[in-house]
DNA sequence: CTGGGGCCCTGTGTGC
DNA sequence: TGCACACAGGGCCCCA
């Protein structure tokens, strides 16, 4: 489900209760999400420490004082919630379906504060395409991690840099920047957004933005900082909240109020005076929404 | 190497 | 109301 702003505010939200604890008890109620969990899952988690909680593109890494590097990576439905520790709610926390989450409710973390407090972390996939690994040492090494590319956070994603990227490239735009060997984070919605406000085709040729000469410059350096954007204000807004997904407290992010295109087939295309309206067209089995008429 | 398609799995919405 | 089908935010794997 999540792209990486998803994961930043999934991230954010566990950190104040993870960051600093003891792992008390962990609980795998199952043999397998997408893949079996590692051998010993529960033993070389339980007893320790969470030094630091991280993300790499779509990925968490939970950093285990004197253990390996719990890697967990959400899927298409996974979802983690905060509750006490005595499996009541938390108050104020707010769920959907709260009977039918329990049935996929695939792990457990009890964890406690060095005051003692006390509360429970479970993680939540309906569709398990979620996992979770072990890296031993830097996560970075894993060979989950290691092909990944740029983050789109930050300032590193240039109009230089996305032109490298993508030169020589024959695969349409779309396909480009959902390769995660490229720019790592980006999914299905955020790739239609950041297009939409570069005001470029997801049918163009990659390597047609990154020629040389003036155009396609000014193409790459928009390219760049509609992407760098559009993820910036999606983890502002914590992220975007499509069918059942909600934040580790419950709320709601409220980026999808913003989306220019994603899910809008047939209404007006947003760009003042662009009279155009939105398509959904299909590439490569996913869906992809933007406006003919200003995006080139 | 690259790009494209199938597949893993469950839930939800739509149309007949 | 029932049923079939399409579709859903991801990524691995295999094939050409």
């Amino acid at each position: 489900m999540p792209e990486l702003p998803e994961v930043e505010t999934v991230r954010r939200g566990l950190q104040p209760v993870l960051e600093g604890a003891r792992l008390v008890r962990v609980e795998a109620r199952r043999p397998d999400l997408r893949f079996p969990f590692p051998a010993r899952f529960s033993e070389r988690l339980t007893g320790k420490t969470i030094t630091a909680l991280g993300r790499r593109a779509k990925y968490l890494t939970m950093q285990l004082d004197g253990g390996p590097v719990l890697i967990c990576h959400l899927g298409m439905s996974g979802s983690f919630r905060i509750e006490a520790a005595d499996g009541n709610e938390t108050p104020g926390t707010f769920h959907h379906e709260r009977s039918k989450s329990s049935t996929h409710d695939h792990v457990v973390f009890d964890v406690e504060t060095a005051a003692g407090a006390r509360s429970r972390v479970i993680f939540n996939d309906p569709r398990r395409f979620g996992f979770m690994l072990f890296a031993e040492g830097v996560p970075d090494t894993h060979p989950m991690l290691t092909g990944l590319g740029v983050e789109p956070t930050g300032n590193a994603l240039d109009g230089a840099l996305l032109a490298s990227l993508l030169k020589g490239r024959r695969s349409p735009l779309k396909a480009a920047l959902l390769d995660q060997r490229l720019i790592a984070g980006l999914g299905n919605i955020y790739v239609s957004e950041a297009l939409w406000r570069a005001g470029l085709s997801p049918l163009r040729e990659a390597g047609t933005i990154a020629k040389a000469g003036k155009k396609a410059s000014e193409q790459a350096e928009r390219l760049a900082e509609a992407i760098r954007s559009v993820i910036a204000d999606a983890i502002a807004a914590g992220g975007s909240s499509l069918r059942d997904y909600v934040q580790t407290d419950g709320s709601l992010g409220y980026f999808q109020h913003s989306f220019a295109v994603y899910d809008r087939e047939g209404e007006p295309c947003p760009k003042p005076g662009c009279g155009g309206h939105i398509e959904r067209i299909v590439q490569s089995g996913r869906s992809t929404f933007y406006c003919r008429t200003c995006q080139r």
